[in-house]
DNA sequence: ATAATCCCTCTAGCAGCTATAGCTTCAAGA
DNA sequence: TCTTGAAGCTATAGCTGCTAGAGGGATTAT
Protein backbone atom coordinates (compact mmCIF):
# COMPACT_ATOMS: atom_id res chain seq x y z
CA UNK A 1 0.00 0.00 0.00
CA UNK A 2 1.58 3.34 -0.57
CA UNK A 3 0.10 6.88 -1.07
CA UNK A 4 -0.36 8.63 -4.35
CA UNK A 5 3.21 10.68 -4.19
CA UNK A 6 5.00 6.73 -4.17
CA UNK A 7 2.73 5.76 -7.17
CA UNK A 8 3.80 9.06 -9.38
CA UNK A 9 7.14 8.44 -8.49
CA UNK A 10 7.39 5.15 -9.29
CA UNK A 11 5.60 5.54 -12.42
CA UNK A 12 6.48 8.87 -13.62
CA UNK A 13 2.78 9.95 -13.97
CA UNK A 14 2.15 13.19 -12.05
CA UNK A 15 -0.25 13.50 -9.04
CA UNK A 16 -3.20 15.48 -10.48
CA UNK A 17 -2.30 13.74 -13.86
CA UNK A 18 -2.98 10.45 -11.86
CA UNK A 19 -6.27 12.20 -10.21
CA UNK A 20 -7.17 13.44 -13.35
CA UNK A 21 -6.69 9.31 -14.90
CA UNK A 22 -8.99 8.68 -11.85
CA UNK A 23 -11.82 11.24 -12.72
CA UNK A 24 -12.06 9.85 -16.90
CA UNK A 25 -12.46 6.32 -15.30
CA UNK A 26 -9.14 4.84 -16.47
CA UNK A 27 -7.97 3.49 -13.37
CA UNK A 28 -10.61 2.81 -10.64
CA UNK A 29 -11.04 4.97 -7.69
CA UNK A 30 -8.55 3.12 -5.25
CA UNK A 31 -8.73 2.56 -1.26
CA UNK A 32 -8.86 5.38 1.19
CA UNK A 33 -6.32 5.69 4.06
CA UNK A 34 -8.39 6.72 7.80
CA UNK A 35 -7.38 10.70 6.78
CA UNK A 36 -9.32 9.87 2.90
CA UNK A 37 -5.94 9.69 1.54
CA UNK A 38 -5.46 7.12 -1.47
CA UNK A 39 -3.90 3.81 -0.85
CA UNK A 40 -2.59 1.78 -4.03
CA UNK A 41 -1.44 -1.33 -4.27
CA UNK A 42 0.60 -3.28 -6.83
CA UNK A 43 -2.26 -3.38 -8.79
CA UNK A 44 -2.67 0.12 -9.45
CA UNK A 45 0.79 0.27 -9.87
CA UNK A 46 0.66 -1.85 -12.97
CA UNK A 47 -2.29 -0.35 -14.66
CA UNK A 48 -1.13 2.70 -14.35
CA UNK A 49 2.11 1.64 -16.06
CA UNK A 50 -0.07 0.40 -18.45
CA UNK A 51 -2.17 3.74 -19.03
CA UNK A 52 1.66 5.54 -19.17
CA UNK A 53 3.12 3.38 -21.56
CA UNK A 54 -0.22 3.39 -23.90
CA UNK A 55 0.07 7.21 -23.63
CA UNK A 56 4.13 7.44 -24.32
CA UNK A 57 2.92 5.40 -27.86
CA UNK A 58 0.35 8.04 -28.77
CA UNK A 59 -2.93 6.14 -27.92
CA UNK A 60 -6.12 8.19 -26.69
CA UNK A 61 -7.34 8.52 -23.23
CA UNK A 62 -10.67 6.31 -25.26
CA UNK A 63 -8.20 3.95 -27.09
CA UNK A 64 -6.76 3.18 -23.45
CA UNK A 65 -10.23 2.57 -21.95
CA UNK A 66 -10.49 0.15 -24.91
CA UNK A 67 -7.36 -1.70 -24.36
CA UNK A 68 -7.45 -1.50 -20.72
CA UNK A 69 -10.50 -3.42 -21.03
CA UNK A 70 -9.32 -6.03 -23.12
CA UNK A 71 -6.03 -6.95 -21.38
CA UNK A 72 -8.37 -7.77 -18.48
CA UNK A 73 -9.82 -10.87 -20.62
CA UNK A 74 -7.27 -12.93 -21.43
CA UNK A 75 -9.35 -15.39 -23.16
CA UNK A 76 -11.00 -12.55 -25.99
CA UNK A 77 -9.83 -12.36 -29.11
CA UNK A 78 -7.39 -9.47 -29.64
CA UNK A 79 -8.16 -8.19 -32.76
CA UNK A 80 -9.62 -5.03 -31.27
CA UNK A 81 -6.38 -4.32 -29.84
CA UNK A 82 -4.83 -4.86 -33.65
CA UNK A 83 -6.94 -2.35 -35.09
CA UNK A 84 -6.49 0.42 -32.57
CA UNK A 85 -2.64 0.10 -33.11
CA UNK A 86 -2.81 -0.27 -36.92
CA UNK A 87 -4.91 2.39 -36.86
CA UNK A 88 -1.89 4.42 -34.29
CA UNK A 89 0.75 3.31 -36.87
CA UNK A 90 -1.09 4.87 -39.79
CA UNK A 91 -1.38 7.77 -37.62
CA UNK A 92 2.31 8.03 -36.70
CA UNK A 93 3.03 7.56 -39.92
CA UNK A 94 1.24 10.46 -41.73
CA UNK A 95 2.38 12.55 -38.88
CA UNK A 96 5.79 11.67 -39.76
CA UNK A 97 5.20 12.49 -43.46
CA UNK A 98 3.74 15.89 -42.73
CA UNK A 99 6.73 16.90 -40.43
CA UNK A 100 9.49 16.14 -43.33
CA UNK A 101 7.36 18.35 -45.89
CA UNK A 102 7.76 21.01 -43.13
CA UNK A 103 11.00 20.37 -42.28
CA UNK A 104 12.07 20.45 -45.83
CA UNK A 105 10.66 23.65 -45.93
CA UNK A 106 11.80 25.27 -43.07
CA UNK A 107 15.40 24.25 -43.78
CA UNK A 108 14.97 25.97 -47.24
CA UNK A 109 13.48 28.91 -45.58
CA UNK A 110 16.17 28.92 -43.00
CA UNK A 111 18.81 29.56 -45.31
CA UNK A 112 18.73 32.58 -45.91
CA UNK A 113 21.63 35.60 -44.64
CA UNK A 114 19.70 38.40 -45.00
CA UNK A 115 20.15 40.81 -42.77
CA UNK A 116 17.41 42.90 -42.96
CA UNK A 117 13.42 42.15 -42.98
CA UNK A 118 12.72 43.26 -46.44
CA UNK A 119 15.52 40.40 -47.99
CA UNK A 120 14.32 38.07 -45.25
CA UNK A 121 13.53 34.86 -47.23
CA UNK A 122 11.29 33.67 -43.87
CA UNK A 123 9.62 36.54 -43.56
CA UNK A 124 8.74 36.65 -47.78
CA UNK A 125 7.88 33.24 -47.79
CA UNK A 126 5.47 33.52 -44.46
CA UNK A 127 3.74 36.41 -47.20
CA UNK A 128 3.46 33.95 -49.88
CA UNK A 129 2.80 31.06 -50.27
CA UNK A 130 3.40 30.33 -53.63
CA UNK A 131 6.96 30.16 -53.01
CA UNK A 132 6.92 27.16 -51.16
CA UNK A 133 8.66 23.94 -52.85
CA UNK A 134 6.15 21.24 -51.40
CA UNK A 135 2.24 21.48 -50.14
CA UNK A 136 1.30 21.84 -46.58
CA UNK B 1 -13.87 45.34 -49.37
CA UNK B 2 -15.46 41.91 -48.74
CA UNK B 3 -17.34 40.10 -46.03
CA UNK B 4 -16.13 38.00 -43.45
CA UNK B 5 -17.16 34.80 -45.63
CA UNK B 6 -15.13 35.89 -48.68
CA UNK B 7 -12.49 36.32 -46.53
CA UNK B 8 -12.84 32.69 -45.59
CA UNK B 9 -12.83 31.26 -48.67
CA UNK B 10 -10.02 32.79 -50.26
CA UNK B 11 -7.79 31.87 -47.37
CA UNK B 12 -9.12 28.93 -46.59
CA UNK B 13 -9.21 29.77 -42.87
CA UNK B 14 -12.75 28.65 -41.19
CA UNK B 15 -14.93 31.96 -40.06
CA UNK B 16 -15.01 31.17 -36.54
CA UNK B 17 -11.18 30.88 -36.37
CA UNK B 18 -10.95 34.45 -38.53
CA UNK B 19 -12.88 36.09 -35.27
CA UNK B 20 -10.87 34.01 -32.96
CA UNK B 21 -7.37 35.09 -34.88
CA UNK B 22 -9.39 38.70 -34.57
CA UNK B 23 -9.56 38.37 -30.79
CA UNK B 24 -6.00 37.18 -30.18
CA UNK B 25 -4.74 40.34 -31.87
CA UNK B 26 -3.50 38.83 -34.91
CA UNK B 27 -5.68 40.85 -37.38
CA UNK B 28 -6.96 44.29 -36.28
CA UNK B 29 -10.42 44.57 -35.91
CA UNK B 30 -11.54 45.25 -39.55
CA UNK B 31 -14.28 48.32 -40.77
CA UNK B 32 -17.82 47.13 -40.02
CA UNK B 33 -20.70 47.64 -42.23
CA UNK B 34 -22.81 50.19 -41.15
CA UNK B 35 -25.47 46.57 -39.69
CA UNK B 36 -22.26 45.99 -37.98
CA UNK B 37 -20.50 43.37 -40.10
CA UNK B 38 -17.19 43.41 -41.06
CA UNK B 39 -15.36 44.26 -43.85
CA UNK B 40 -11.83 43.21 -44.87
CA UNK B 41 -9.61 44.79 -47.72
CA UNK B 42 -7.06 43.25 -49.47
CA UNK B 43 -4.58 44.24 -46.82
CA UNK B 44 -6.67 41.93 -44.59
CA UNK B 45 -6.52 39.00 -47.00
CA UNK B 46 -2.50 39.13 -47.11
CA UNK B 47 -2.19 39.22 -43.23
CA UNK B 48 -4.80 36.68 -42.76
CA UNK B 49 -2.49 34.47 -45.49
CA UNK B 50 0.29 35.29 -44.20
CA UNK B 51 -0.80 34.11 -40.55
CA UNK B 52 -2.44 31.01 -42.32
CA UNK B 53 0.98 29.72 -43.34
CA UNK B 54 2.90 30.32 -40.39
CA UNK B 55 0.12 28.05 -38.75
CA UNK B 56 1.12 25.78 -41.76
CA UNK B 57 4.20 25.38 -40.91
CA UNK B 58 3.79 24.90 -37.41
CA UNK B 59 4.22 28.34 -35.20
CA UNK B 60 2.64 29.18 -32.27
CA UNK B 61 0.41 32.14 -32.38
CA UNK B 62 2.88 33.71 -30.19
CA UNK B 63 5.53 33.53 -32.62
CA UNK B 64 3.14 34.45 -35.38
CA UNK B 65 2.50 37.81 -33.42
CA UNK B 66 6.42 38.39 -33.30
CA UNK B 67 6.68 37.49 -37.26
CA UNK B 68 4.22 40.01 -38.00
CA UNK B 69 5.22 42.46 -35.86
CA UNK B 70 8.53 41.98 -37.73
CA UNK B 71 7.16 41.60 -41.10
CA UNK B 72 5.76 45.49 -40.78
CA UNK B 73 9.16 46.58 -40.41
CA UNK B 74 11.39 46.12 -43.42
CA UNK B 75 14.07 47.77 -42.38
CA UNK B 76 14.75 45.66 -39.21
CA UNK B 77 17.14 43.36 -38.51
CA UNK B 78 15.85 39.38 -39.19
CA UNK B 79 17.51 37.41 -36.91
CA UNK B 80 14.33 37.21 -34.49
CA UNK B 81 12.87 35.23 -38.03
CA UNK B 82 15.78 32.89 -38.07
CA UNK B 83 15.99 32.31 -34.53
CA UNK B 84 12.24 31.18 -34.46
CA UNK B 85 12.38 29.47 -37.93
CA UNK B 86 15.40 27.99 -36.26
CA UNK B 87 13.79 26.74 -33.22
CA UNK B 88 10.87 25.48 -35.08
CA UNK B 89 12.85 23.60 -37.50
CA UNK B 90 14.67 21.46 -34.00
CA UNK B 91 11.23 21.26 -32.71
CA UNK B 92 10.11 18.94 -35.98
CA UNK B 93 13.06 17.22 -36.66
CA UNK B 94 12.99 15.96 -32.57
CA UNK B 95 9.20 15.57 -33.20
CA UNK B 96 10.27 13.40 -36.09
CA UNK B 97 12.30 11.52 -34.22
CA UNK B 98 10.49 10.28 -31.70
CA UNK B 99 7.62 9.65 -33.93
CA UNK B 100 10.27 7.27 -35.65
CA UNK B 101 10.67 5.43 -32.38
CA UNK B 102 7.17 5.32 -32.09
CA UNK B 103 6.27 3.66 -35.91
CA UNK B 104 9.23 0.92 -35.19
CA UNK B 105 7.63 0.19 -31.60
CA UNK B 106 4.10 -0.11 -33.18
CA UNK B 107 5.24 -2.29 -35.91
CA UNK B 108 7.36 -4.42 -34.19
CA UNK B 109 4.36 -4.97 -31.81
CA UNK B 110 1.75 -4.88 -34.41
CA UNK B 111 3.22 -7.91 -36.05
CA UNK B 112 1.41 -10.20 -33.89
CA UNK B 113 -0.60 -13.25 -34.90
CA UNK B 114 -2.06 -13.91 -31.75
CA UNK B 115 -5.63 -14.78 -32.02
CA UNK B 116 -6.60 -14.15 -27.69
CA UNK B 117 -5.38 -11.64 -25.81
CA UNK B 118 -3.17 -13.50 -23.59
CA UNK B 119 -0.77 -13.90 -26.23
CA UNK B 120 -1.12 -10.89 -27.76
CA UNK B 121 2.27 -8.96 -27.85
CA UNK B 122 0.19 -5.41 -28.42
CA UNK B 123 -1.81 -6.12 -25.02
CA UNK B 124 1.44 -7.35 -23.26
CA UNK B 125 4.33 -5.10 -24.89
CA UNK B 126 1.83 -2.38 -23.33
CA UNK B 127 1.84 -4.29 -19.91
CA UNK B 128 5.38 -4.43 -19.93
CA UNK B 129 7.31 -1.41 -21.06
CA UNK B 130 10.76 -3.21 -20.58
CA UNK B 131 9.57 -5.55 -23.57
CA UNK B 132 10.57 -2.17 -25.73
CA UNK B 133 12.91 -1.88 -28.06
CA UNK B 134 13.42 2.01 -27.71
CA UNK B 135 12.30 4.41 -25.41
CA UNK B 136 9.98 6.67 -25.20
C1' DA C 1 -41.87 42.18 -49.58
C1' DT C 2 -40.01 38.10 -48.51
C1' DA C 3 -37.14 34.21 -48.16
C1' DA C 4 -32.64 32.37 -48.06
C1' DT C 5 -28.39 33.09 -46.67
C1' DC C 6 -25.24 35.37 -44.32
C1' DC C 7 -23.36 37.54 -40.12
C1' DC C 8 -23.36 39.08 -35.17
C1' DT C 9 -22.08 38.13 -29.95
C1' DC C 10 -21.70 35.16 -26.19
C1' DT C 11 -20.91 30.98 -24.13
C1' DA C 12 -19.39 26.38 -23.75
C1' DG C 13 -16.78 22.37 -25.31
C1' DC C 14 -12.80 19.47 -27.11
C1' DA C 15 -7.92 16.77 -25.25
C1' DG C 16 -4.93 16.13 -21.81
C1' DC C 17 -3.32 17.87 -18.69
C1' DT C 18 -1.38 21.73 -15.15
C1' DA C 19 -1.83 25.30 -11.58
C1' DT C 20 -3.86 27.55 -7.75
C1' DA C 21 -6.33 28.27 -3.31
C1' DG C 22 -7.58 26.93 1.02
C1' DC C 23 -7.81 23.28 3.77
C1' DT C 24 -6.57 18.46 6.25
C1' DT C 25 -3.54 14.55 7.26
C1' DC C 26 0.65 12.14 7.92
C1' DA C 27 5.24 10.95 9.66
C1' DA C 28 9.32 11.86 12.05
C1' DG C 29 12.01 14.23 15.53
C1' DA C 30 12.31 16.56 20.31
C1' DT D 1 3.05 13.53 23.40
C1' DC D 2 3.56 17.53 20.83
C1' DT D 3 4.98 19.95 16.95
C1' DT D 4 6.29 21.05 12.47
C1' DG D 5 6.88 20.51 7.66
C1' DA D 6 5.85 17.80 3.87
C1' DA D 7 2.35 15.70 1.48
C1' DG D 8 -2.47 15.02 0.43
C1' DC D 9 -7.40 16.54 -0.24
C1' DT D 10 -11.28 18.97 -3.28
C1' DA D 11 -12.83 22.30 -6.38
C1' DT D 12 -12.09 25.40 -9.84
C1' DA D 13 -9.78 27.73 -13.48
C1' DG D 14 -6.35 27.92 -17.16
C1' DC D 15 -3.55 26.30 -21.14
C1' DT D 16 -3.59 25.91 -27.01
C1' DG D 17 -6.12 26.46 -31.04
C1' DC D 18 -9.81 26.11 -32.41
C1' DT D 19 -15.11 24.49 -33.13
C1' DA D 20 -20.15 24.30 -32.15
C1' DG D 21 -24.43 26.14 -30.68
C1' DA D 22 -28.04 29.48 -29.30
C1' DG D 23 -30.59 33.30 -30.29
C1' DG D 24 -30.74 37.03 -32.66
C1' DG D 25 -29.87 40.93 -36.76
C1' DA D 26 -28.19 42.14 -41.76
C1' DT D 27 -27.86 41.46 -46.62
C1' DT D 28 -29.15 40.04 -51.01
C1' DA D 29 -31.72 38.01 -54.77
C1' DT D 30 -36.13 37.45 -56.57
Amino acid sequence: MFSIGELSKRTGVKIPTIRYYEQMGLIDAPERSGGNQRRYSQDGLKRLSFIRHSRALGFSIEDIKGLLELSQHPEKPCHDAHNLAARRLEDVRARIAKLRRLERELKRISDCDANTVAHCAVIETLADHSLCETDH
